[in-house]
DNA sequence: ATGAAAGCGCTAACAA
DNA sequence: TTGTTAGCGCTTTCAT
């Protein structure tokens, strides 16, 4: 903690002039209550002299603002999430605020530890791309008085702000691209089950066979973490029963599950798309430079920071009639070489 | 801004009790002032039944101390610096701190303005990856009473702690790979200019250079930004002139250097190692599952978050004989297949 | 075993 | 044009 005992009440003293006045002139005050401009300018210059800077913690105290909002991210490490963070960061500073970063892991419980956190810390709003386990304690934060962004996920039926990917429609196009090609036996490479964005996937997953007359086979959904290793070891199991299996192709549910499928794939030499078809979800700069230019559902924004930053923005004005407008991003299907079409000879 | 409206001042008056004993209890110090059972069960029910929770921002105010650790780094997005972030916000939490993530962009003005921000914000301390063109403005925010941890970059004959990667070795071994593969002309991408990791790393290949009798020559080096565009411009550049410069080899400096050339490489066709070399610096969970995978010099610790934190929390005891001593991360290069032996015909 | 009161640094209603 | 003062929610010294 800086240990600056400049206050405005230590240049109130030093000059001989009240407090006020100095907080006044301090806050550009100076003009509107028609101070001195002889006041204004010594208080200006020793204000200056002495290096003050206001204590925001303080001011945050009085005016019971804080001039901070909360980002709640799984992973700040998974580059989609960096991304947000550095679009919401960037904008956030533009209007002087700042940003408290928390990883919740995916884990629901720190999660709700780190809400309720964030909250004594009387952030002014909070962004969070929920787990989607549960969302009472979100429901309740934004009751309680703190405006509430959701990214990436929403909840069905549950009045919360939200910008989200439209993980449905994507898995949907993701999944028909590979029946397009011939592939009946997809295996699932899932993340964290039961998480809004998993949920999501899976569900266009299985409409995807529905609407192709393909049967439902629980057997080939595989794996429970958004994580490298997920998609390492589920692959290493995959291969083990590759010929057995007749799987075909794999629809991913993460970028960082696809490396570790990737270099699992590697390590054993199966070959893509030859052995095997992939569709990725996540569109990585990387993406087209991978050893196999991977086929993926993009789903990203340029400026979802400052969109969720103005979702919450609007929020703070309370004007109940002005609701902000839930967002759906666009998911896109970006096709590259990893995927085979097996109804071409070859 | 959370509206609850439950504070120590509420509890009491509803209680009948005074302010000082419902924080008391409140903050575990009830047996220590022999407060009877009784009182300490029925303060901490009510506290419980009102959802109480304390004002941190008060708390603060009161103490001097915020539990707050401002991290600034340059770009999030940068994988190095997202990793770094996570391991410190896990870590902090541990500790009941939050991380108030900013973006220096790689800008002195923006960084300078940061620290100072963040000084208003009475963080109890910086942990900051700097720019590296200046260091006045960290040696008086040490100076000032902000407790300060260099990472990635330090100042040499200054007296701040750091932790520190070692970029010069990294790219002295880097650079004299390449030429032990019989490389003479090696072209250097190069991240922005005079900051410190950029200034280590062209020490490095200079010396490189000078260990094998190779003239330096300025006109090899270029670029001035470690993002991905440089990187793709520049080798865009270089292609044309390919056949006339006679490089044979790329010591790229980032990255996201690494992956603009990649992809300029890959849309003229040009062939990796067989038509350029190229050695990296920056290590990635991808770098081996690239379409030539990559040779890098990784420079990341695991626990860098523990570390970094540590090193803070160290000089929170103000226990002036107990300085953090410095670490200076060791860097390693990692040899894959972007280097062509030159020396072998084939 | 419990409480009164001061004060952290700031803003703003009210006064003059 | 400037100042007095209360109070944001909390901790802690000093009293009892």
């Amino acid at each position: 903690m800086k240990e600056n005992n400049v206050t405005i009440n230590s240049i109130a003293k030093s000059l001989g002039i009240s407090v006020t006045t100095i907080s006044r002139v301090l806050n550009g005050l100076g003009e509107q209550y028609r101070i001195s401009k002889k006041t204004i300018e010594l208080v200006k210059v020793t204000a200056d002299n002495l290096n003050y800077s206001p204590n925001n913690i303080a001011k945050g105290l009085r005016l019971k603002k804080s001039s901070t909002i909360g980002l709640i991210v799984p992973d700040i490490t998974n580059a989609w999430f960096a991304q947000l963070a550095f679009g919401i960061e960037n904008e956030a500073r533009k209007h002087h605020y700042n940003i408290f970063l928390c990883n919740s892991n995916d884990d629901i419980k720190v999660e709700k530890k780190t809400i309720s956190l964030l909250q004594n810390w009387m952030v002014d709003g909070i962004i969070i791309a929920p787990i989607g386990l549960d969302c009472e304690h979100l429901v309740k934060a934004s009751k309680s008085g703190t405006p509430l962004v959701l990214i990436d996920r929403f909840f069905e039926g549950v009045d919360l702000p939200y910008i989200s990917s439209n993980d449905y429609e994507g898995s949907l196009d993701a999944n028909q691209y590979l029946i397009d090609n011939g592939h009946k036996k997809i295996a699932c490479f899932q993340g964290i089950v039961g998480t809004s964005p998993n949920k999501q996937r899976l569900e266009g997953y299985k409409q995807a066979l529905k609407n192709n007359k393909i049967a439902f086979n629980p057997e080939l959904v595989m794996g429970n973490d958004f994580g490298f290793n997920n998609g390492y070891t589920s692959a290493k199991k995959l291969i083990k029963n590759l010929a057995k299996t007749n799987i075909t192709a794999i629809f991913s549910m993460g970028n960082q599950i696809t490396l570790g499928l990737l270099k699992a794939f590697k390590e054993e030499g199966v070959q893509i798309p030859n052995d095997i078809s992939i569709v990725s979800f996540d569109e990585q700069i990387y993406s087209d430079l991978l050893f196999t230019p991977m086929s993926t559902v993009s789903h990203m924004s340029e400026n979802l920071g400052d969109m969720s930053l103005k979702m919450l923005f609007d929020q703070f004005d309370k004007n109940e009639n002005t609701k902000p407008k839930n967002v759906v991003l666009k998911s896109k299907l970006i096709i590259r070489d990893s995927v085979k079409n097996l109804k071409l000879k070859n």
